[in-house]
DNA sequence: CGGGATTTTGAAGGGGCTCAACTTGAGTGG
DNA sequence: CCACTCAAGTTGAGCCCCTTCAAAATCCCG
């Protein structure tokens, strides 16, 4: 991610740490920390309303489950990112669900007093309400595509969106450990169709592997295939 | 739609007329009117950000386009709701299109007034954000739906949101004038798919047909192909 | 070394899309 | 009032992408 230092520049600020000036006195007083482990669930669909969340160190994926095995990742929350904040205004009920990929530390407000610091603080208001309308872009962005888009397209986007959201390691690979599984549900398709999808790319040279480790050798290629000619 | 007076009641509030007392006094002095017509396009895609606006009366469909031919139908924004209120923060361009899909009265302010209004008026301010939040949990849900639940399901839930915004006729019909094709890509599908399931419905009793006007007969049924055992 | 979780590959089946034809209906002009 | 036209509704057939199921191979960690 981009280090950013201007309000205005929401595209690549995801409330993060440059925006926490905002709110970081109100927090520091209030917040709760929370040790969580890989695969560690934080909250989950149903359950009442704790607070609103942010990630301290570690990702969280933020997902949607359908039955008991198919889930969709709707967003990964990295370091400085907040999450949890689609409960505001709702029925005291999580509507997705949140769960640590990385071992980290995340802390949270209670609602009522993160609604206080809302009522009062009209700056953090007002930032947070320019992230809501960039979640809201996202959302229905990526929406459309699992309505039209092709699997090879939004595993490309997942992968371009990946390596925007986390940057490349010193060797060019994405860095972010992520299990195929969860490339998979953040794409909406099957592991198996995934697995082959990536080889296909990999055969093709868009892609280079190592390990579970994913690079984009060939951006523009990969690109296209998120475009609506293809 | 259920007629509500608290603002704490966001999910049947839609920024409707109820709300509209926050920000009416600003909007009268700087608003614009439009007179629209069936299906005339409000803004598309690509197009440079104008303003947000609301809708007088009529009916406009908030859509995202996937090539020359294929459309996703994002929401439908009736009396009273605003539209176009993505834009903020954004690039200065819109990512959605608007079109009017009955006659009606569409009004708008510019972006760089509307901003301003909300840094000067905490609590409209404060009421959008309880908007867009409620916004994106509607958003997320259809995303996950598209990715895991079938069509039939997904038309199932189209007409449930139909119903819960239009409300019923005297006669009992859901109370709007859709086409088939508007429905189809409301739902994520094909008109002939939608067809298909709609007679399938029909034929098991789920649903009525006059014309094109649709009236739910088994609310329960037709609720049970919205869940995840089906 | 063993065993459970991932990865890899193959084969099958179906849900939904595509295409194409026919029917119906509404509007228009003769 | 009727023919004409064009849009929308209706139906059928084929197929393909993706899922599902299943099994083998590999990895990994205690």
């Amino acid at each position: 991610m981009k280090k950013i230092t201007l309000i205005e520049d929401i595209e690549t600020c995801f409330l993060c740490k440059n925006c926490l000036k905002e709110w970081l006195p109100a927090i520091l007083a209030h917040k709760k920390n929370y040790k969580v482990k890989r695969s560690e669930v934080i909250f989950n669909e149903g359950d009442p309303v704790k607070g609103v969340f942010f990630v301290n160190s570690g990702v969280v994926k933020v997902h949607k489950r359908w039955g008991a095995e198919k889930e969709l990742i709707l967003r990964f929350a990295s370091s400085g990112m907040i999450f949890g904040h689609r409960a505001l205004g709702g029925d005291g009920i999580y509507s997705i669900s949140a769960t640590a990929i990385q071992e980290g530390i995340v802390s949270y407000v209670d609602m009522d007093f993160f609604e206080t610091t809302l009522r009062v603080n009209a700056d953090f208001a007002y930032k947070l309400l320019m992230f809501l309308a960039y979640d809201l872009r996202v959302s229905e962005r990526k929406t459309r595509n699992l309505a039209h888009m092709p699997v090879k397209g939004r595993v490309a986007e997942a992968l371009i969106n990946l390596k925007d959201q986390f940057g490349l390691t010193a060797e060019g690979f994405i860095n972010i450990e992520l299990s195929r599984q969860d490339l998979a549900s953040f794409a909406g398709a099957t592991y198996e169709t995934v697995f082959r999808v990536i080889s296909e790319l990999t055969q093709d040279d868009l892609l280079e592997l190592s390990g579970k480790s994913i690079k984009i050798a060939n951006y523009d290629k990969l690109l296209k295939l998120t475009e609506e000619a293809a």
